[in-house]
DNA sequence: TTGTATGCGTTATCAA
DNA sequence: TTGATAACGCATACAA
């Protein structure tokens, strides 16, 4: 867009003194003598000027702001990561743009694609919005923009890679469940193509389940473990699903919030009763399973944890100012979810 | 970042050509020979060249990216408007950026200025997000960005203005509740101070409440009118405060669902049936709303049509490529709000 | 049809 | 201390 343009020259003629002594006081390098500096400030002021950030990108060869993809922002999940990893950013003066591929993988790549051509300083993939291929291609040629990916195990180098053990979690609340006496404990699982597939945790927790019914010498049947998307409708699809079954299970285990949510509206729409007929567990602990009745018995993901760590990786390397590979920081972290018991089970 | 670079120049090296053949090429401008346009596209793909886009928006002075400047990301009303804004963008080929000031008005302030520090070609706002203070400044300063608001009323001419009647809509489901028996209707509206409370709808939502009693013959009492903030837990301490009351209300209006789900909460806590001992109405049609239990009656904000409408009006002005005031466009709309019963009332 | 030269608004180097 | 001036990577008017 045409934009009418007061520029450092415009200050420069305005306070007498050339374009590199405004550039000084701008960025404050070098030495100006206060009274030149005053004037210089409020020619600033008079004109409105502001420095055209995209000039000082394309001299700098950076741009102060991050990009952040995430695939569905419509799930809390999300956000609620995403809110977190911003305003840490922002408490280190760094700005972040929040890209949504909508659930469509071809989206996610553009936008990737997108950010780096775009020269933003770094940039952080949720779950599982870029593919591995594109990602590969992009670290490889633009080494020196960080990558951190959350709950998305790469399998690449130089990728920051935040995880939380979703087998383990997966475990302790299926035992959780058979400790109470569950017998017939089902399972609403994430998808096994398109989004949300290659997220980490959607194997982790469905082998998790598996593990501890092993373990408590329980069956594991395929009727008991069906699949959803991890949206809220799957949820109630699924478990009109397992409503259909000849024996309905006793606990659903949902391999997500919005799904035991979506769960829970197929339950009382049958006039089952939960707990009583039917346990329900679900995993994140977004905001809403708080707030529903009854309220959900969940595994908290450490979502703010995730983001704010994503946040001091990129602004660790940016005070450093030095090229990702050379950083000291461990490119490997796991981090735990934990059960918070409520009155869904 | 210190970006490993493959100009034009390497391009026009390799394929033993002009850069500013290179350009033609890739711009498609200007008349070039199918032989060396084959040249010079596989040198672009043997070097895996990608044009710099800071180096372009710096010369173009026109970036083919949006911004979008949201208060609150955690309130799905906000990401639902979002979600089909961007997808109608992307069909236009164009891109968005989304920022979240986390309801925080400097936060949102700050943006608003990165973003035309930015020259990003035209602007979102939803809801009250930046103060009208700053819209009016930049939006002098830089006449030739178009602002869309949806729903804040501005007052600034050439900003596009999109709203919902609120107050009729609020009207009508207040008469739709007194019609149905329904005598001491409570409300609980949005903040007065803070994020939300410069949001077109919130007045005009308690003045539609406001007006359907009076009509009915109803008596307005302020013990039956209590403040929220738009968020979740303000609307279950609202019920809270309504439930302390003498005489308890046997209805309520939230203004947003976020508060009517709070509401919910607070009202299965003191084992109150809904809408037998007391009926609930939300506003906003958020998805969740028709998934709890009983589920919502709401008014639905047409999210979908406000954020198509605005993204509507940005490719307009980019197709046409003319200054804001010049168009013919409409600078404000209207839209309705309408009323979808659920169980809970 | 293709190439050269200039400028977009900054920052940074190096003389003065 | 301050001021020219050369990049940054690209697009484009104009020349060849």
């Amino acid at each position: 867009m045409l934009t009418v343009k007061t520029t450092i020259k415009d200050v420069a003629k305005q306070s007498g003194v050339s374009i590199s002594t405004v550039s000084a006081v701008l960025n404050a390098t070098g030495w100006v003598p206060e009274d030149t500096k005053d004037r210089v400030e409020r020619a600033i002021n008079d004109l409105g000027y502001r420095p055209n950030r995209i000039a000082q990108s394309l001299k700098k060869r950076r741009s102060n702001a991050y990009g952040i993809i995430v695939s569905d922002l419509l799930n809390p999940y999300f956000t609620e990561i995403v809110s977190a990893l911003q305003l840490r950013l922002l408490e280190g003066d760094k700005y972040s743009f929040i890209f949504n591929s909508d659930r469509r993988s071809d989206l996610a790549d553009k936008s990737f694609e997108f950010i780096l051509d775009r020269q933003l300083d770094g940039i952080v993939l949720i779950s599982d919005s870029v593919s591995e291929k594109i990602v590969r291609k992009y670290s490889k040629k633009y080494p020196e923009v960080p990558i951190v990916a959350i709950e998305r195990d790469y399998d690449i180098d130089s990728v920051y890679t935040l995880l939380v053990d979703s087998e383990k979690a997966a475990f302790e609340a299926t035992t959780y469940l058979v400790n109470l006496g569950y017998k017939r404990i089902a399972m609403i699982t994430g998808p096994s193509v398109g989004v949300g597939s290659s997220s980490y945790g959607r194997l982790q927790r469905t082998e998790g389940y598996t593990r501890a019914l092993k373990t408590a010498k329980l069956p594991v049947s395929m009727d008991l473990i069906v699949e959803g998307t991890f949206r809220m409708e799957s949820g109630e699809a699924a478990m009109h699903k397992l409503l259909c079954l000849p024996k309905r299970p006793d606990a659903v285990f949902a391999a997500n919030d919005l799904m035991a949510l979506g769960a829970m509206k197929a339950l009382k729409q049958v006039h089952l009763r939960i707990p009583d007929d039917v346990a329900l567990m679900g995993y994140d602990d977004i905001a809403l399973a708080s707030m529903v009745s009854p309220a959900l018995t969940t595994l908290a993901m450490p979502k703010k944890e995730l983001g704010e760590k994503a946040a001091e990786i990129l602004l660790k390397l940016a005070a450093e100012d030095i090229v990702p590979h050379d950083s000291s920081e461990k490119r490997l972290k796991f981090f735990n979810a934990s059960l918070v018991p409520r009155d869904s089970v």
